[in-house]
DNA sequence: CCGATTTTGTGCACACGTTCACAAGCGTTA
DNA sequence: TAACGCTTGTGAACGTGTGCACAAAATCGG
């Protein structure tokens, strides 16, 4: 959801729809918010939701938010929280039910219905997401395939057969695709993106690396590898100098500590982890 | 998962919380830190610099804040609060010179030593990766590549031999390799991470939906389709319902407005585009 | 040399997200 | 039944990041 810079919050409407729950506990400061799910919580609800699976898979029936927590690299306190976002569906002095947690996490996430899935750019990236058949588990099929290479054109990869991106508008509205992939070249990726949109794709999740523009009611996320490599140099260069110029003040007695730490969680802007597919090959 | 003795909680180091003890509150971080730049700044420095390698590319050679911002998604004051964590390189009534900029965010970003990576598990997503030799324009060089498979040890991927994981140690300290990217099944993710640290790797990119376990000098940041498909599930999931129930409080004048919105940029969490390579094929 | 114009740099206020700490609720045991 | 221990749910403090608005440079025109 596009944040306005007038600061005009869109008309989040106050349809909660939690089955059994009745009214939520409006904590409202402003005028009709009734709840919203941080970003950065959902990003952890989808992490929870893998390791409760694993759990499940093990027979664990009840999980205390502290074990959650750890398994998930959080601290309970912020488990709990998101966790509470979803409605209380924990029990005091005991902790919660693993199921129950699944299906509520699985239905706050949408992932009671399939969002079928199409890859665009059918390069290095594209033919592995292609062949992730099924995708993360169950819930995302792939459903299409684009690029405009001739010589792809009709292939089948990983089961389906490559189309042409011009017919990318007709497939999508017809097959009623939810999500698009970019995998394209940076040159390609505005084109294809818009004719992703015309095809009635409500979300885009971009590998390209080129800020896209969309109608407001497109949802895009960005998945940049080059930013990602940039950032940790930032991190080894930030830790280089200190260590020269270190004396004074950064005396660091942790600095080498082997300690399995992983405090914060790992670092990434609000991502994590997958989900599901306990015992499945190779990733991506 | 019962708590009982089960004391799976690892050597939690000094650090911070600790659930029910009364611990250092010592505001380290504060001692004689004058500039940190923080994380999602860093994140949008990357996007800054490939937007102005762009720019230079094609002969600017000064830039308004306005023009950049708009250019990288972001808004302007944004844009200036950023930069000033460089210094002062803008000159008022002016703007800044792309050269600057560009040098001073590599600096910053450390780009001006160029880090090794070592890519771990050449499958399908492994193998996209090591073929995108020199990897983001320059500055990130493939050097060494790891699996387990016995079949493709010694095949040279992308130009370079893969070598079995045991040998991550040796060989990562011994090229000084500074950056692991993971990118195996999850089962295997926590022990190529533990032999990466043992390597002498300071970074770890991470494909594995595995919240792995790192000493607290081991920077590691993650990238998991699986969440990011979910997030965007939500959002469909989040957008349908509110269509449902839509009425009353949603009146959604812009719903359904094409202008070039992408205020606030790409929504991910802090993450950004790429950098320079102006011209070359498939992303990844 | 001065004023008009442009654009940076930043103080400030606000919103968001994280962490703390504790009352409320549940199960168990005496 | 009452008291106790455990764990959730959340109000409130805190910290960080974002956006606004304006003073401070710098250039240009007269």
């Amino acid at each position: 959801m596009a944040r306005s810079g007038n600061g005009v919050e869109p008309p989040q409407p106050p349809g909660d729809g939690a089955p059994t729950a009745e009214l939520p506990k409006v904590t409202d400061r402003a005028v009709g918010r009734a709840r919203a799910i941080p970003e950065a919580a959902v990003a952890r609800l989808a992490v929870y939701l893998r390791v409760l699976s694993a759990m499940a898979d093990q027979g664990a029936v009840t999980v205390s938010s502290e074990e959650l927590a750890s398994a998930a690299g959080v601290n309970s306190a912020k488990l709990r929280k998101d966790l509470s976002y979803l409605g209380s569906y924990g029990t005091r002095g005991v902790g919660y039910e693993v199921e129950v947690l699944v299906s509520e996490i699985e239905r706050t996430l949408g992932l009671t219905r399939k969002q079928t899935v199409a890859v665009v750019g059918i390069g290095n990236l594209g033919h592995a997401l292609a062949n992730y058949a099924g995708f993360p588990g169950r819930g995302f099929p792939v459903e299409a395939l684009f690029d405009v290479d001739p010589d792809l054109i009709g292939v089948p990869v990983g089961g389906l057969p490559v189309q042409h991106i011009d017919d990318i508008p007709k497939v999508c509205a017809q097959k009623r695709i939810a999500i698009g992939i970019i995998a394209t070249p940076p040159a390609a990726a505005q084109g294809v993106c818009d004719r992703l949109v015309a095809g009635g794709v409500q979300c885009i999740l971009n590998f390209a690396p080129v800020v896209l523009q969309v109608p407001s009611h497109v949802e895009v996320r960005k998945v940049d590898l080059a930013v990602e490599l940039q950032i940790l140099s930032f991190h080894v260069a930030r830790k280089a100098e200190q260590r020269h110029a270190g004396r004074s003040a950064a005396k660091r007695a942790e600095r080498n500590g082997r300690a399995p730490a992983n405090r914060a969680g790992q670092r990434n802007g609000g991502r994590a982890t997958a989900r599901r597919t306990p015992s499945n090959g190779e990733v991506v």
